[in-house]
DNA sequence: TTGTAAGCGTTATCAT
DNA sequence: ATGATAACGCTTACAA
């Protein structure tokens, strides 16, 4: 039990206590090879009943490493970058680091500053869907780098299959029996938006499916709200939202509207953060393993420090279409939904 | 520019660049009133253009001091943690701080491990809605702790005025004609549940009204989908849920039998996460200033490692009721609602 | 106002 | 297998 008001014990107290050099405790602790069986238990003895813990700041001053990583995300409150962060966190836990992290508030700007400022403090960075050109990347002030949600040349990364999981989302659209389908399109300079519209052609053309691309829209709720009416308007029987977060705000929209989610028009999000299975209906997306993604990014990072081999690799995750009860058969001329209330937003 | 691989520049650099000693050096960027303004100003001009960043082990051994905060928070995908976290960050950032943050996972055990573990990285701690015992807060190995969420003797704190928020609730409820209130209590061991309980208690006796407490049920969307039906059959008109989630969650399962939400039932959550904003109906709830909790409880923290007398304090946030559509009068009985659906879930 | 030098706690090098 | 000792980069007495 540690006392309080005790100064921390140091490797000096060990040694003493132990009968050994400094250097000996040094190599008992971090090298149990290199010292007799004996010894070291003595060591260990001696070190835990002092409580001995090394000193971080002395290690890593003669080491150079810090024994922390970072994680940068563009923003704390998106629910889609917390389980990355927790998968995150525990692998590092795991490995003996600990987990610095930061909020970018969506800004290139804010997000070079802070890997200005983090850089030193770390022995790797994880960079959660960066607003970083691949320029400013490569020109980086640490290149002990891992990407999540992004695919940079010669930098490794860790990215959802996007386009596979959009072909997924198309093919189940098909067989329910849609064949018109709207794309509510995330930010133009997003990378898993561009994944995600080649997915889309690709399955549309392959199904024959006529699709049709609206937006972009803001990733979020208030993003959904305002594309709601013109989702309504574009024709198509199923829509296909860039994100949960969208969807989530299309479908309240639809709600308030008293259009009916599925009967009227078919709703698919992306992501499977928690809100998709809170709503009602619940939402059929696009599940992305993000918790798996943390625990990965974070363990390519400390082989990149270890042997640093894995320099352009790009970790490629699979992703799977979870079916809930906001996707359904088209509606059919014979039996015509009732006419949606006027819009609530303009009252 | 940073150049990669080129070592990073020393104390010793910049002295030599600047024509000074290494001292004048370390004054001029610490104690600037201690240096002749020609010297400052050279050296920093060297330091600039040598792109000199002190190496914060070397001055963390020294003055034992790391420039580091750590949070701790129960569970990473807790959207009520997520912007106490944002706002700590924000803070702490704002005085070049870093933040190391770690997540429990509900568990007393791991959170006093984590504690262990990160004693010694920070200057100082912030726990949010600590499961520790008093006992075992008051013999942490680190006693520059701040406390979010939790009221102990001695320990600064901050926290939500719920009692207050409750008897806001209770009053709108009693306004719209409510005579009968279930409670839907969260864990029993929750310091949150217990202001909750006496702000409910004291508000209904004060208006005449009789309440029921039911539960306790676990504090996240499952836990209300479950207690869905035991709040039906209470015979109360309205229920004040232990937070968002379990209001989300009591929802949910009564839109799914055709009960309607606030016509049959009034609802009300507590902490107003984003997901309240996005249900139909939106959710009338008491809302808590999280951001605004993290960046004070860390200003208290920083506080405390300048002077240290702030050792009992205790910030108390105010809480305001937001009301939304979940809400209404309670149902008359000339005009009696539909029959509920049968009960989904043992279909 | 400035310089010199002694440490901070650890690991790593070189002896033994 | 073990010990003595020099670094690591910085702050801070103490001297000048």
């Amino acid at each position: 039990m540690t006392l309080l008001g005790a100064q921390p014990s140091t490797i000096k107290d060990v040694a003493r206590a132990a009968g050994v050099s400094v250097a000996t405790v040094s190599r008992a602790l971090g090298a149990p090879g290199m010292v007799h069986d004996a010894t070291r238990s003595r060591v260990l003895e001696a070190a835990s009943s002092l409580g001995y813990r090394p000193n971080r700041a002395a290690r890593s001053l003669i080491t150079g490493r810090t024994g922390n990583l970072g994680v940068i995300v563009p923003d704390l409150g998106n629910p889609y970058f917390h389980s990355v962060l927790k998968g995150a966190q525990a692998r590092a836990r795991a490995a003996d680091h600990a987990v610095f992290v930061a909020d970018s508030e969506e800004q290139a700007g804010e997000e070079a500053s802070l890997l200005e400022a983090m850089a030193r403090q770390v022995d790797g960075l994880l960079l959660c869907s960066s607003r970083l050109t691949a320029r400013a990347l490569a020109r980086a002030p640490i290149d002990r780098l891992v990407l999540f949600g992004r695919r940079v040349h010669g930098v490794p990364s860790v990215v959802p299959d996007s386009a596979d999981g959009m072909r997924q989302a198309v093919t189940h659209l098909h067989v329910l029996g849609h064949r018109r389908i709207a794309y509510l399109a995330g930010p133009r300079r997003s990378w898993s938006d561009q994944q995600r519209r080649k997915g889309l052609e690709a399955a549309c053309r392959e199904l024959g499916i006529v699709q049709s691309v609206l937006g972009p829209v803001s990733p979020t709720f208030a993003g959904g709200v305002e594309a709601a009416d013109p989702v309504l308007a574009s024709g198509a029987t199923a829509v296909i939202a860039y994100n949960d977060l969208v969807a989530v705000g299309v479908a309240h929209h639809l709600a308030a509207r008293g259009v009916r989610v599925p009967e009227r028009l078919s709703l698919v999000g992306f992501d499977d953060i928690p809100v998709a299975s809170m709503t009602t209906p619940p939402l059929t997306t696009v599940a992305v393993p993000t918790e798996a993604a943390g625990r990965i990014a974070i363990e390519l990072l400390l082989d990149r420090l270890g042997r640093g081999d894995t320099a352009g690799s790009c970790f490629e995750l699979p992703t799977s279409l979870v079916v809930r009860q906001s996707t359904g058969p088209p509606p059919t001329r014979s039996q015509p939904s009732p006419e949606p209330r006027p819009n609530p937003r303009s009252s």
